[in-house]
DNA sequence: GGAAAATAGTTATCTCAAATAACCAATAAT
DNA sequence: ATTATTGGTTATTTGAGATAACTATTTTCC
């Protein structure tokens, strides 16, 4: 049924797109039970880990661009996970932290993502999925210096 | 100025979308001069490899849906690039070629494919490059069994 | 001290890839 | 022969991400 790919098949952007793809259907599929999306999910990690610190930083960090982020982050606060309070250092800035229950929430979040993460590895095993992140990192940091 | 990621930048579903967003940003720059997208070329590729397959097949074959397939291959033709003509064996059926101005073309995005994944390699080191490469594929090999 | 430039947040809008639904013609299945 | 399936297509929707423009504050620096 699947012809031959050719060439492709060696390429790192072609085989960085569909192991992307089939690792967010899973992850994509367990946050959704919970309405929730990965950037959503990182959202709230990068909040847990920065508490005060405000939606550019936040969505700069993790390559959003800021005026897509606002709707994102409405939906969070309607949601009662975060907080959007002004800043006081800064009269045109937002702090963003998380409710006490947006942190319960995250924990919750965690251990599903970490046992998403385990199945992963097993399906890789441990040495190869140890040879992959390494080299990842290395390519996710090209980002950043835009 | 870029936050803590906490446990994110462990995270392989994580890296993978930056790593795939920073790879393409290379490869889609370069194809974008030619008025190709990655998929476009991927699309072109297989059928090199793959003269008389059909729309479905290859569609498929990339993960993509027949039906967004549709303008991807009439622009394709329409560009003088692909050959859509009436499959002899089933009367419903199309079966796709490279016209030769395809495989001429076509050949230059090789060259200027491997140029990009040349890039990659020597900013990642041969080492890593290819610990890398054996467990995109299995991973990516995961989106077939749908 | 004050004009000019930069920054934080926002709204509104656009584009484009991917998903859904529905359909026809032809082939395969029972 | 009737039914189900398959290959190709149209039309439409959804959603992510990009662009432009604006306000209010803060910073820069002459």
């Amino acid at each position: 049924m699947a012809l031959d790919l050719g060439p492709l098949d060696g390429h790192v952007g072609y085989l960085l797109r569909r192991a992307q793809l089939a690792v967010f259907a899973d992850i994509g599929a367990v946050l959704a039970a919970h309405a929730m999306s990965p950037a959503d999910y990182a959202v709230l990690t990068v909040i847990d880990r920065n508490p005060g610190a405000g939606p550019s930083q936040v969505a700069e960090t993790l390559g959003i661009q800021k005026t897509n982020f606002v709707p994102l982050i409405r939906r969070m606060e309607a949601r009662g996970l975060v907080l959007r309070t002004p800043s006081a250092r800064d009269r045109r800035s937002v702090d963003l932290t998380l409710t006490e229950e947006g942190k319960t929430f995250l924990a919750t979040l965690h251990a599903m993502a970490q046992a998403h993460v385990d199945r992963v590895r097993d399906h890789l095993g441990p040495a190869e999925y140890e040879a992959l992140l390494a080299p990842l990192q290395r390519l996710a940091r090209l980002t950043r210096p835009a």
